[in-house]
DNA sequence: TGTACATCAGTGAACGCGCGTTCACTGATGTAC
DNA sequence: TGTACATCAGTGAACGCGCGTTCACTGATGTAC
């Protein structure tokens, strides 16, 4: 880094991360809509005017605090693969809820926040076309897929280098939902009473989806 | 109905249902979280301490919405089967987050919701019984299900009468979790300029989940 | 190396705001005789 | 059918609270000469 690391910057960089941090903990007590600059300030036992110099508004707050959540997980995912998924979520459910969860009325998330969005399901889509460089087939059988379904997941193709083929396309949104869907009903309390062991079930899952898709 | 149908009493029961709707007109303006009995009043043109001759409380004010929420997707669900779940969705958002979206912190679902909420998987297991009864076999190859998985979900599959057999539930509940990740992800705009006609892409995915489970 | 000035971090008071909830009250509706 | 009393709906003021953001300020850190 080509920045002079004189003692302001470093004690700049060091309060901005706990600034983070303090609201991060507080996403997970009161949620993204109860954020407040002045409890976290308070918590850090600073007056709330002077957060003011670290983010100029609560909304660049949140949407640091979304970035920082894609990331994290994105990289818990490119180094763990699908199954490390749960496992971050269960450790940020706070984090998780921020970025999928239902979205924040009146909060529009800017589009910087897109390219660290995409690093999960990019993890998957890559998993899935070495499957298609390799040949491996498919393994569950599959409709045909349409001329109608080929277009609208289209984008979805082209995001790989080579395309995957449509067929493909589909599996990987379908598993991407359905991995997706479980992570959300556990965290959110769907589950409880009626999945008594969620590591279990969830291993299992995984790796009938791992057979279904070929890999 | 019994109970006496005095003048007091229907203006009640409109006036329930005419809160009941402003706050759910409400809560897809501002969300669960900022929901605001004041607002509500504001809107109704009455003062905000009226409202508490009907609601008690603001927290007994969304579990009312909730519970209603649940009700009117489960009846969806029930008339319309599985495919009726994104139609109801895109038609009621602020509704379907609030049941299935991030939990609102600091609110604790009384225990009155439990049976609105189970209703729409109660539909999609009553379906799966029926297939078994009458004996149509599972479409797609799956993994045997260990005894570890069996116990997981046990709760489930002695949901139905007759119980569902184990791998029919963990059939049931990928169908379920893939259905509820996909309305999410729509809904929550996690598929935008990916998925481009979200139509045909649902209705090939509830085809191809519906030759997985043999319905 | 030392000095003069510019930049930045942090303070505390203040702004205007909306919130949930309570309370004493007035007037209308219902009920028992 | 009419009267006396009890119940309920709705009002408006008030309580105490926390919020995001601004502003003029003090004192510390950095930079150019």
């Amino acid at each position: 880094v080509a920045a002079p690391r004189t003692a302001r910057a470093v004690a700049r960089a060091e309060l901005t991360r706990a600034i983070l941090d303090r609201a991060s903990a507080q996403l997970g007590e009161v949620g993204p809509a109860a954020l407040s600059v002045r409890q976290v300030a308070r918590e850090l036992e600073m007056a709330s005017s002077a957060v003011y110099r670290y983010f100029p508004s609560r909304d660049e707050l949140l949407t640091a605090l979304l970035v920082r959540a894609f990331d994290a997980m994105g990289e818990a995912v490119e180094q763990g693969a699908a199954a490390a998924d749960p496992d971050w979520a269960r450790a940020h459910p706070h984090e998780y809820a921020l970025a999928y969860g239902s979205p924040v009325p009146g909060y529009v998330a800017p589009t910087d926040t897109v390219a660290a969005a995409t690093r999960v399901p990019a993890a998957l889509l890559a998993v899935m076309r070495d499957a298609q460089l390799a040949g491996r087939p498919l393994g569950a059988t599959g409709r045909p897929v349409g001329e109608a379904e080929r277009a609208a997941v289209a984008p979805i193709s082209a995001f790989t280098d080579p395309p995957l083929e449509p067929e493909r396309t589909v599996r990987a949104v379908a598993v991407w939902a359905t991995l997706f869907g479980h992570v959300s009903l556990e965290l959110f309390g769907h589950t409880q009473n009626a999945v008594l062991d969620h590591d279990v079930h969830f291993a299992a899952l995984v790796d009938q989806l791992a057979d279904d898709v070929g890999v």
